[in-house]
DNA sequence: TAGATTGTTAATCGATTAACAATC
DNA sequence: TAGATTGTTAATCGATTAACAATC
């Protein structure tokens, strides 16, 4: 077992490896070695070993990984063993869509508050909650113990919306505007950015037949 | 100007600066410099001069980059100067979030089909498009040109939608669903999970206090 | 000319992978 | 015991950053 500062290409893996166990869970599959984890995932089996390696040993060599064992430990060094309360902001379809989420997230992270700016929004509800006004964003956060914000509002707004999510308190944040977001230093923030996947994918097509590019002679 | 093959970290910051530079445009500014690029995107201003350079020389020593020659140039690299068609595979409220997204897009990139298999969903609008069957899917692709296939369909359902598309001759996909989606080698997918990057946001919270962790003993 | 900034090489840093002793 | 598989070290690979000559 080490205690270096872990890279975050490893923590990124963590809940990739606790999603797919979880389904080895529900199939009753008791033990999993590397080999198969890497097989399933497109990963090196190595790299998987490592990744584990860093908070414990967790394995059993000649034998491999026991499933329920290893979920409680990821869960564990996720901090997903205690439930953490999430705010989202933001009740336009992006939102509508992560408050769905809700049900399948059997990880302890839940989605208690959602607010939007719009008043035509405002009351009306996402399952189970009502959308709050921004207004009451800071009083309850702290009422609430909200320590993660996700941001699903216009570019325009993102930043204004990072800095009240800052303001009250919140330690994370889960950006989905495409935009650099500035905050604290001890503020995590994750960027969530389809439209980069997306127009990166188009770099990886073929270039069109017949389209000839004469401005790459040089 | 080189030619080697560009790593994927390079080509995924394309449309970071792409982005950017377009608010740069739309601001008037005409020339930037990578200085104040990396400022504002967080990246290291050589990092931002190499990335550019595999692709040529775009930009003037002791001037910088002339904005509106550079977003040109980035929209051709990223062949994002003839419009590329895009299918939606799933009606649920990401589904709908992401049709969104096509008006904000002016990057030549249009869904212009979205499939769902739910009968109470085939019919319905989804801005100026009607959901199709799934069955229609192998042919509307055909027929339109579809190029890039995205998935929003349940985690159980997306490998399924990954079969037809590629049987559809679709050339990359980009899948929300949180499961490692297997196709071909040709075929080019991008995951964008964000349930991932929310659970690793967990790691990086504060322990709570109080909370003694006495397993870490050892 | 002096100041600014690129394109590029070399140095550094970090992450992945291979290999294998330990051991179930 | 023989086979399997871990945990970990060493080797490799790749990406980032620093530095600077070229030049606008």
């Amino acid at each position: 077992m080490k205690s270096d500062k872990i890279s975050e290409a490893v923590v990124r893996r963590l809940p990739v490896y606790l999603r797919y166990l979880q389904e080895l869970y529900k199939r009753e599959v008791t033990t999993v070695s590397s080999q198969e984890l890497g097989l399933r995932l497109d990963l090196n089996p190595a790299q998987i070993r490592k990744d584990l390696a860093y908070f414990g040993d967790f394995g059993r060599k000649g034998i491999g990984y026991d499933v329920a064992y290893l979920i409680d430990k990821i869960r564990q060094i996720l901090k997903l063993d205690q439930q953490i309360n999430v705010a989202l902001v933001g009740a336009g379809n992006l939102g509508h869509a992560l408050s769905n989420y809700n049900r399948y997230v059997k990880d302890n992270m839940k989605i208690v508050a959602v607010f939007d700016s719009q008043p035509s929004k405002i009351g009306s509800n996402i399952n189970t909650l009502t959308v709050q006004p921004m207004e009451e964003l800071v009083k309850t956060v702290k009422d609430l113990n909200i320590r993660i914000g996700i941001i699903t509002v216009p570019d325009s707004e993102a930043q204004r919306v990072a800095d009240y999510l800052v303001e009250a308190g919140v330690e994370a944040i889960l950006n989905f505007a495409p935009i650099i977001i500035k905050a604290p230093a001890h503020i995590r923030i994750h960027t969530a950015d389809f439209t980069t996947d997306l127009l990166s994918l188009a770099y990886y097509l073929e270039n069109e037949a017949g389209k000839e590019e004469e401005e790459d002679v040089k």
